[in-house]
DNA sequence: CTTGACCTTCCCATGATTGGAAGGCTTATC
DNA sequence: GATAAGCCTTCCAATCATGGGAAGGTCAAG
């Protein structure tokens, strides 16, 4: 099977097939004498298990980390836990620090008649909050991406 | 001021300072003799406006516009409401997001002993799961960077 | 005049992903 | 056998917001 097919059976595009071979977050494949790769059924198991952790939302360092235990038929199933555990506690930071910026929102835009006037307390929260309460935590505190 | 107190004072680094000013976010401030750049009063107001926007998680391109809105006294406060309600929206999609990933995982690894033992749900589901239910959309549907 | 703390510009890295260009291969059709 | 469509290959660049660092100029205090 080809890269084409193969991301079409896994639902990893060929291009993320090629990005996690160089990263050698999966092995090269074999190629062909013309130098196609060429994939076979564990190549696509190993493929649909990276698009499955991928779509919980672990990164690919997790995912290194988690197909190798995937291998190690004599793994403590405790690892495996912990790692996604962890997953689950950045999740939920994220969560939380998104759900501060909703009630936030939510209270400005209340509060925002939204017709043809100037007056707005949107514009003016932004323009006059010092920023007191909340002192200056490095920026975005780990939440990057998530505008 | 320069940009080390203005930075300080506005809780912009002065490294995105630079970034704000090269990509047209904000305008170029005046310049000492020797290129040094100088802040003034506005200045650090539209930089805490920034700062303020940003931690509500705004895009650069959000910000644009807010910052033209908020310069222009004859806007319409339904403009800068309607700005805020869909970056609301854009939260929201995300926030499902994540608590669906949330419910999974806490659902796989209820499951999971976590022990010494290798037997885990939560690979098992990896491996397994061959995603039939949610058909192949485009990667992630816009949550890049949420892992 | 030296030292240290600033400032300047420029380039590079991040993470996951997409896009495209330039060129080779395969397959089906004429 | 030629041609065209549709694959494949590698390489390079862009995204978004941010930080890191080098090389060199400047400023204030000792």
């Amino acid at each position: 099977m080809n890269i084409g097919e193969a991301a079409r059976t896994s639902g990893v595009s060929a291009k993320m097939i090629r990005y996690y071979e160089q990263i050698k977050l999966i092995d090269p494949p074999q190629r062909t004498e013309t130098s196609y790769r060429t994939y076979g059924e564990n190549d696509i198991h190993t493929l649909r298990f990276i698009r499955r952790a991928r779509d919980l939302g672990f990164s690919v360092e997790q995912m290194k980390t988690l197909l190798a235990l995937w291998r190690d038929r004599s793994r403590a199933s405790a690892d495996v836990k912990a790692i996604a555990l962890d997953h689950i506690a950045q999740l939920e930071h994220k969560a939380a620090a998104i759900a501060a910026m909703m009630k936030t929102l939510k209270h400005l835009a209340g509060h925002c008649h939204g017709d043809d006037r100037p007056d707005c307390p949107i514009l003016d929260d932004f323009a006059e909050a010092p920023d007191e309460n909340s002192p200056h935590l490095p920026p975005r505190f780990g939440l990057s991406g998530l505008a």
